[in-house]
RNA sequence: GCCCAUGUGGCGGAAUUGGUAGACGCAGCAGACUCAAAAUCUGCCGUUCGCAAGGGCGUGAAGGUUCGAUUCCUUUCGUGGGCACCA
């Protein structure tokens, strides 16, 4: 359009078209609407149809939403990947997470008609094994191409597709469907006639929603053409077998016109110029990805400051900045599928009821005027004029029509309230159609006030009001009704449609339409004027705040830049501060988080970045990715009678209830008779005997009892190991009290299987309670000792006691148990020197690369040789304490303070690691014959290797091994090995 | 189907650049101390043949490169994770 055009357009139209270009943008989208979460769900929130969190169905719903225009950035991301350093896997998911193509869109004439099909594909090259051409049962086209004959088929197919939920579609295995709509694409370079079907195979979302397809080359589009017997036309000559597809790009092109002879790659480029030449396509980069939903329908997340005028989203002016979370009562969802704070009526409802303009200034009508009380027009108090239901009697049936202003709005609204209590049968039947923005989106108010006069319904929004001709208005007052409410209508930019209770009964449908086409004649109420938003938002029509609230991303996108400017009141983060201190160094993060918070931050970071607000477009500069610590599950195993009804009860009458007391069997026992009934009423029988706890209840059914041994998890913490904690099992559950175990060599035996960490699993491990008995350095160290991080792994805490001995041993270089203060003064010697230095190396290098698990290891070996050599010297123990503070942070602080140190080990300065302390002369060489290690031979590390040589041969393991011969040869690594080849 | 990881003792794992496979810890076994237990300490601890000395085998499997392979290459199997009617 013109920039005069663009003058021309009103206000609500301009808005729309800039919606459209936005980066935060608000559009009517399906969502995935979760029913029993009462929210709309993002689609990384959604695993295989149903919500990630509850596993609740989820279905498509079309419904306003915000969103991030993320797809803008696809590129972007895509490139930044390359220079972050995060794991290839990572890359790789979010790689295909925006899911780039490369291709091409073309025009298809359809035989017949004006519009051509377009289609986008990947491989053009493959144009003339175009056998068929598929369209998504959405596609716009489908209706209007379909054949006379094919009519009846399409829909039946059509109703089908509609009939399947998302769910379906996904749990079922894949079946290949589909119905031909009688209509022809013509090949553009050869003419052929090609058959448009429909699918659901081809996505409406994707690409064009139409593909060509090539039976040769796709394999879906081969099972097609075989399950529905159309003919497959071969162009890659012996590289396709008749029994599959071949995707290949190698082939050379055949029966292809003027791409015959090429290699399909080179014949791609070749294609796609004709296309262009033609004019009848042109190349296509696609994008799996799409926009970021951006607004939830929950209560927790900021608030977005937007005032919805008119159907026109307004942003709040700074100066209203910050909108902060309103307290709510209550955190259910609000009503038509909108969050929490749509139940604050007023918060959100700012629509001035009525407007100043709706209001008004004059009268009219009013309906005491007859009584004379006021027939110039003016205000008349309620109060003043007495309680208007005895004063006028009859009339208390004719609410409204007062003279407008705020105050009688307000003695309105009790009326308007008890009229909604009622519902004519017509009133209930229009309602139920418009009620809900069922129509075009737009809502509808019932017996909602507007200056005084009460409409049965009305749309704020495109100033239309419906009326149900109830007639119980007596006549005259009637017309003076009609007359004067006109006038306002009129004035005031209404309009009215009016509907007799037989209408609505007998031609509903019309009525609807009526009603819809009202609402599009209506022209939106320009909103004039800049300035405040709080001034447009009086300019007519509903007034609401946006309810939804932000998702966590919009605060976990960005929170590390505020991190480095915390108290800063102007801005979220002063550009010098975050040019200081540039991008995140390192971020441990899992990997469930990679096509979401590690997507949307980088696209936030691009954005701010391209503002000029920060100078660096990557938010994290290399990514760890730690591993999943899963649960260790343990089983028991219990005997049950298989009653019909209940399992451990059977009711002889209503007064005795004879229980079976469970009887677990261990692990392996279990495995062993699992199957078997006949030793299982053994072990029934033999804990009989023992307890005759079971008797009564096995006289009553004596031999044909049926058995069955239940697997049911066990809280770990009834567990040591694998071993079941019998005595405080019983106190676990009731029926467990008075239970029997069999054991194996005395113990029980729990079974172990390792999944995810579930209370519903009873794997979960507190950390409090290991905290509690080990200490919290303890547990973290163990934490890091487990393994490397980025590994998943079960959570077992066997090992635990070794990082406690480790720790207690390292109390006891400081202080024993018996003797109290064993640190001492002393001067370290070279061999204590090299302790150290060798463990302030290793440390430093496993703690560069994140090998926390053999730094513990390291200070481990290094606990071990200080005992050993039995060094208790402060300035080598201080030195140990500072290297492990990261690690085990409260007892270095603790030693520390024990040492006499002033201040924090946290400002103690890190040791420097001095190579001189770890000058070997000589070394232990490992000598191998033929690669196989046989001996060592200590050298000095001067040794050349004529002099290697000859104390290698001079060995007497290696003469042995010679028997007499000469070597082959020698290879001599210094300070690595020897290698005598026979 | 595609992509990315990964596979080493009874267990968690180590071996950083192709150079002594199994560090460190857990569990286990034997012993010391102790009335006893706890705590602590010492020794053993991949597998197999052997009284021993010493040897064979051994990093999922099969090949290859190399003086030498857990490490590099090819093929293959298993496991875990990600993606997917994406044209």
């Amino acid at each position: 359009f013109s920039a005069e055009q663009w003058r021309s357009f009103d206000i609500k139209k301009q808005q729309d078209i800039l919606m459209d270009y936005r980066l935060s943008f608000s559009a009517y989208g399906e969502v995935n609407w979760c029913e029993a979460l009462g929210t709309v769900l993002a689609n990384d929130e959604v695993v295989n149809g149903v919500s990630e969190r509850g596993g609740h169905p989820v279905e498509k719903k079309k419904m306003r939403q915000w969103y991030l225009r993320i797809t803008e950035y696809a590129d972007r991301l895509l490139e930044g990947l390359e220079k972050v350093d995060f794991s290839d896997a990572m890359k790789e998911m979010q790689k295909n997470w925006i899911g780039k193509s490369q291709g091409a869109e073309m025009d298809f004439a359809i035989k017949g008609f004006d519009k051509p099909l377009r289609v986008y594909t990947t491989r053009p090259d493959t144009i003339f094994g175009v056998d068929f051409m598929v369209v998504a049962p959405e596609h716009e086209l489908v209706a209007s191409i379909t054949s006379s004959e094919q009519k009846d088929a399409i829909e039946k197919y059509l109703s089908y597709v509609k009939s399947r939920s998302e769910r379906e579609r996904l749990a079922e295995v894949k079946q290949i469907t589909g119905c031909f709509t009688g209509a022809y694409a013509i090949n553009p370079f050869d003419g052929r006639e090609i058959p448009i079907w429909i699918a659901e195979y081809v996505l409406a979302g994707y690409g064009t929603g139409a593909i060509m397809a090539v039976p040769c080359g796709d394999q879906r589009d081969f099972l097609f053409a075989n399950h529905f017997g159309i003919p497959i036309t071969n162009i890659i000559g012996e590289h396709f077998n008749g029994e599959e597809a071949n995707p290949t790009k190698e082939a050379v092109l055949q029966n292809s016109g003027f791409l015959s002879g090429l290699l399909m790659k080179d014949a791609i480029g070749v294609a796609v110029d004709k296309i262009e030449e033609k004019g009848i396509g042109k190349r296509q980069v696609n994008y799996r990805m799409r926009d970021a939903g951006f607004s939830r329908q929950r209560y927790w997340g900021e608030p977005f400051p937007i005032i919805w005028s008119d159907g026109i989203a307004i942003p709040l002016d700074e100066d209203e900045l910050p909108l902060e979370l309103p307290h709510v009562d209550t955190y259910g969802p609000g009503p038509n599928g909108e969050g929490p704070l749509a139940n604050l009526k007023e918060w959100a409802d700012l629509t001035p009821n009525p407007s100043q303009k709706e209001r008004g200034t004059r009268d009219y009508y009013h309906i005491e005027d007859e009584a004379g009380e006021d027939n110039k027009g003016n205000y008349v108090d309620e109060n003043k004029g007495g309680d208007k239901k005895e004063n006028t009697g009859d009339k208390k049936d004719l609410p409204g029509y007062f003279k407008s202003s705020l105050q009688e709005w307000r003695n309105t609204l009790p009326f308007a309230q008890e009229n909604r209590k009622e519902l004519t049968e017509a009133e209930a039947i229009i309602w139920q159609k418009i009620r809900d923005r069922k129509i075009d989106g737009l809502k509808f108010r019932r017996q909602h006030p507007i200056a005084g006069y009460i409409p049965d319904f009305v749309c704020l929004e495109k100033r239309l009001i419906i009326e149900i001709d109830g007639g119980y208005h007596d006549e005259e007052d009637q017309k003076r009704f009609d007359e004067a409410r006109q006038k306002w209508l009129e004035e005031n930019g209404f309009k009215m449609i009016r509907f007799t209770n037989r209408e609505v009964k007998n031609n509903l449908k019309e009525i609807l339409q009526k009603i819809a086409n009202a609402l599009r004649e209506e022209k939106s109420q320009e909103i004039s004027g800049s300035g405040s938003p709080l001034f447009r938002r009086g300019a007519g029509g509903e007034v609401r705040r946006e309810t939804s609230t932000m998702p966590g991303y919009a605060g976990s996108s960005w929170y590390f830049l505020r991190y480095m400017d915390p108290n800063n009141d102007q801005t979220f983060c002063d550009r010098k501060a975050s040019d200081y201190w540039n991008q995140v160094d390192l971020y441990i993060g899992g990997t469930e988080h990679a096509v979401g918070h590690l997507l949307y931050s980088r696209l936030w970071t691009k954005v701010l970045f391209d503002l000029g607000y920060i100078g660096y477009d990557e938010p994290y500069k290399k990514l760890v990715n730690q591993g999943m610590i899963q649960g260790s599950s343990r089983f028991v195993y219990r005997i049950t009678p298989e009653l019909s009804g209940s399992d451990q009860f059977t009711i002889l009458n209503a007064d005795e209830v004879i229980e079976f007391h469970p009887i677990f069997v261990s692990f392996n026992i279990y495995n062993e008779i699992k199957e078997n009934n006949e030793k299982i009423l053994e072990i029934v029988k033999k804990h009989n005997n023992e307890n005759g706890k079971n008797r009564k209840f096995l006289s009553l059914f004596n031999e044909d009892l049926k058995f069955k041994i239940i697997e049911s998890h066990v809280d770990v913490k009834y567990v040591n190991g694998v071993e079941l904690k019998i005595d405080e099992f019983k106190t676990w559950r009731l029926e467990n009290e008075l239970a029997d175990f069999e054991r194996e060599d005395g113990k029980y035996i729990c079974g172990v299987e390792t999944e995810k960490m579930s209370k519903s699993k009873y794997n979960t491990v507190n950390p409090d309670d290991l905290v509690e008995k080990y200490g919290a350095d303890t547990f973290r160290m163990y934490e890091m000792f487990l393994g490397p991080v980025e590994a998943s792994k079960p959570w077992d805490t066997k090992g635990i006691e070794g990082v406690h001995r480790f720790l207690r041993k390292l109390w006891r270089l400081f202080y024993d148990d018996l003797k109290g203060k064993v640190w001492n003064e002393e001067t370290a010697n070279a061999v204590e020197l090299k302790v150290l230095h060798r463990t302030i190396k290793k440390i430093e290098e496993d703690t560069e690369r994140f090998s926390f698990n053999t730094a513990v290891s390291t200070f481990m070996i290094c606990v071990n040789e200080l005992v050993d050599i039995k060094c208790h010297k402060k300035e080598m123990l201080q030195q140990v304490l500072i290297l492990l503070t990261p690690y085990a942070p409260h007892i270095a602080e603790e030693l520390w303070h024990l040492l006499g140190n002033e201040g924090s080990v946290l400002d103690a300065t890190y040791p420097v690691y001095d190579a001189k302390y770890l000058i070997e002369t000589a070394k232990e060489y490992p000598v191998s014959i033929n690669g196989k290690l046989r001996t060592t031979i200590n050298m000095s590390l001067d040794t050349t290797p004529e002099q290697a040589e000859k104390m290698v041969l001079d060995n007497e393991i290696v003469q042995k091994w010679l028997e007499g011969k000469a070597p082959k040869k020698i290879i001599y690594v210094k300070n690595k090995m020897v290698n005598v080849v026979i």
